[in-house]
DNA sequence: TGTACATCAGTGAACGCGCGTTCACTGATGTAC
DNA sequence: TGTACATCAGTGAACGCGCGTTCACTGATGTAC
């Protein structure tokens, strides 16, 4: 049957938003197009109804989560003490824990280094965050790489004072 | 039929060779046991004699690449100038269009994170890995997790002006 | 404003394919005597 | 040293399962008149 065009709209945001969370969390190859839908509160079918298949919800999802990144880093990176804080949130055990609702850099560049529709998103949306922090473009490109590195190091560390330990040093040695 | 160990021995370290190979350069969801073994010269239904499991491989398989770094890293971090030179391949297009031989970090932190067995591995050749460059403990962890994010936002990025630009800076910037 | 009907998001069964793993079988190796 | 035989790496067919995608069908919505 027919739905309402909001209604629709709605549905469409919900997947987005469902696939950049299951994404973000088990990356795109342990992440079904079922379990997306489900998430979303649907059944399967109606997926090719939103998107024309899996590669293009992973580029829509990469493009949604990295846009994510640009408005926090707009929002933070105005004054000296708001990067500080974003850069100590970043690099918190927080942020390690759940990379769901985390930084999408972190948890997905291996796979979309692989994903030609999802790269062209990735690439366009870097740029943008690397000019709205405001600072030198080498800084932002040094201290963006670090940060996303030293997550990835933690993250991938099965000893818990060991990865506390990556953080910490990294937290203290960004400018 | 039986074979000779010696040569049973062989074709185990040529299917852990191919392995990482394979998984450095399409991930482990992307790599089939038969593609391995394809790549060893034998069939799939022999893996079991070698693997108990494809997750087994990719924990040995880990384990492998990065033993190649710590060898790596051992052998150029000595001097001054040798360490430099190791920076600078590291940060090279040559790295960054070749992740099938070089950095397992680089090349597959974001899945090592989502497989137990690997992590283990992952984890305990890290730390060697940091102890070898005989450097500060912080500064070791600090210039590791700025190579491996530069190159993995270098590598997923297609504008290639763009992903030299990456590469150049941190090259530059890196102490 | 009211009516007729074309549209299309959503459902759930089904398709086709590829994957990890198992298994019966083979026969040269390596061991026990 | 020679002989008999148990071992086990390797082969290739098969199994079972899950995945991305397709498809016939539904029926309320939104549009054309």
């Amino acid at each position: 049957m027919r739905y309402p065009v909001k209604e629709t709209e709605e549905k469409h945001q919900r997947i987005l938003q469902e696939a950049s969370r299951l994404f973000r969390e088990r990356g795109f190859k342990d992440v079904t197009v079922a379990d997306v839908m489900k998430a979303a509160g649907l059944t399967h079918g109606a997926f090719y109804s939103h998107f024309n298949s899996k590669e293009a919800l992973m580029a829509a999802a990469t493009d949604y989560g990295m846009e994510n990144t640009l408005e926090g880093v707009k929002k933070n990176f105005a004054t000296p003490a708001g990067r500080r804080a974003y850069l100590d949130r970043y690099l918190s055990t927080k942020h390690r824990d759940h990379p769901e609702t985390g930084c999408t850099m972190a948890a997905l560049s291996n796979e979309i280094r692989r994903e030609p529709e999802a790269r062209d998103a990735f690439t366009a949306r870097l740029k943008e965050i690397f000019a709205a922090t405001g600072e030198e473009r080498g800084e932002a490109i040094l201290t963006t790489a670090t940060m996303v590195g030293a997550m990835m190091l933690a993250r991938a560390v099965t000893d818990e004072a060991f990865s506390q330990e990556i953080l910490k040093e990294v937290r203290e040695r960004l400018a």
